[in-house]
DNA sequence: CCTACCGATCGGTAGG
DNA sequence: CCTACCGATCGGTAGG
């Protein structure tokens, strides 16, 4: 198991506590809602990784939940950023271009906001904040489609593979990014992408008929 | 949130009550598990979803752990099986044929051992079952990688593109599979393992130098 | 009266 | 298989 130092306390404002804000208590537990997850984790071992007792974490967050929120909320507003840039034909870009760029923002939004995107991923549907986030992704899910759609009506794409097989596939590759993607690694963001770019668009295979 | 049915009761076998076997409650408590997570599935839910007490479950079940245990041991020895008959050098087939074979076959396990191979790619590591589950993963991810790593050295696939990454993202677009396929949906097997050959190796694209 | 907490414990529920 | 429970720990809050 990985030792993980808690989110840098902000720095301290004269005398006194260490004082943590709402955002570095957030991200301590978003890192431990994903290393262990949400369930399995309680506000106690929260409380231990940040140094404070459990009690002293109500004084910045109102509930465990709150926290899933919001880091749900910053994934799911990220992605839509993306989607939204690339639905609705912008001025002169084919649907092709539209899918080439959502892929590689998607990946920018995965490296970037890795913790918040790979709790996005593993939500259940156990409460109302969990179904409402399955809700908006599903939205995600259906403009994605649709512009694989488009791409293949455009002739952009082969269409001798089911449109919504291809969306599914696609973003299913992307998204096995918060699987494994370490942002200290060899690889950046943008050779991620041209990676996925190129096995996608061109393939791998080097002599095909 | 799904209505699901409980495994069928093994046929009564006479009179008395339905009498679940171990298996038939391995099955709903994987489901359930894949549902609504490891964590937050309890043994009373469990038992509720069986039309059982509690404490009755103990009847045919050691431990929560133990079904978990059961779980992944079916789908990590499915897989190995893919991946230990695609390894080492067979008469005569190169490391692109073993690599498009071990794809297809892997997608196959997924469809058959759905709901295992789910939960065994939702595993943290929170526990010594998990964490042996994941060490046989990782033994597997590696000789995935040293596969593709082979067929890019044989000259069969393309150089330009680091084959780990490769292994990553391909795999990672087959196991997205667990989180949308649907059996009862409209593609097979078969055509998923097609769509993802093509995606793979050819690429999407119609047009490009 | 503020902030940033602490020691102790609440009502419920977990796996067994 | 059920009723009746256990040791422990859960998320959250009391007064100071």
């Amino acid at each position: 198991m990985t030792t993980t130092e808690p989110a840098e306390p902000t720095p301290r404002r004269g005398r006194g506590r260490p004082g943590y804000d709402q955002a570095a208590i957030l991200r301590t537990a978003v890192e431990l809602f994903n290393r262990k997850g949400y369930d399995a984790t309680s506000m106690g071992d929260l409380a231990k990784e940040l140094g404070l007792t459990k009690p002293a974490i109500y004084h910045h967050v109102t509930s465990k939940e709150q926290l899933l929120s919001q880091a749900l909320d910053d994934a799911l507003d990220e992605l839509t950023a993306v989607v939204t840039a690339a639905s609705g034909d912008r001025a002169g870009a084919t649907a092709y271009e539209r899918l080439r760029e959502v892929l590689r923002r998607s990946v920018e939004v995965l490296v970037a906001h890795q913790p918040s995107v790979t709790l996005l991923l593993r939500v259940r549907g156990n409460s109302g904040i969990e179904l409402a986030a399955l809700e908006r992704r599903r939205w995600l899910d259906d403009r994605l489609a649709a512009l694989v759609a488009d791409a293949v009506a455009e002739g952009s794409l082969r269409d001798d593979v089911p449109p919504t097989l291809v969306s599914r596939l696609l973003f299913g590759m992307v998204n096995s990014l918060v699987e494994w993607y370490r942002p200290d690694g060899v690889y950046d963001a943008a050779a991620v992408a041209d990676a996925i770019t190129v096995i996608a668009f061109d393939g791998l295979a080097r002599h095909h008929a």
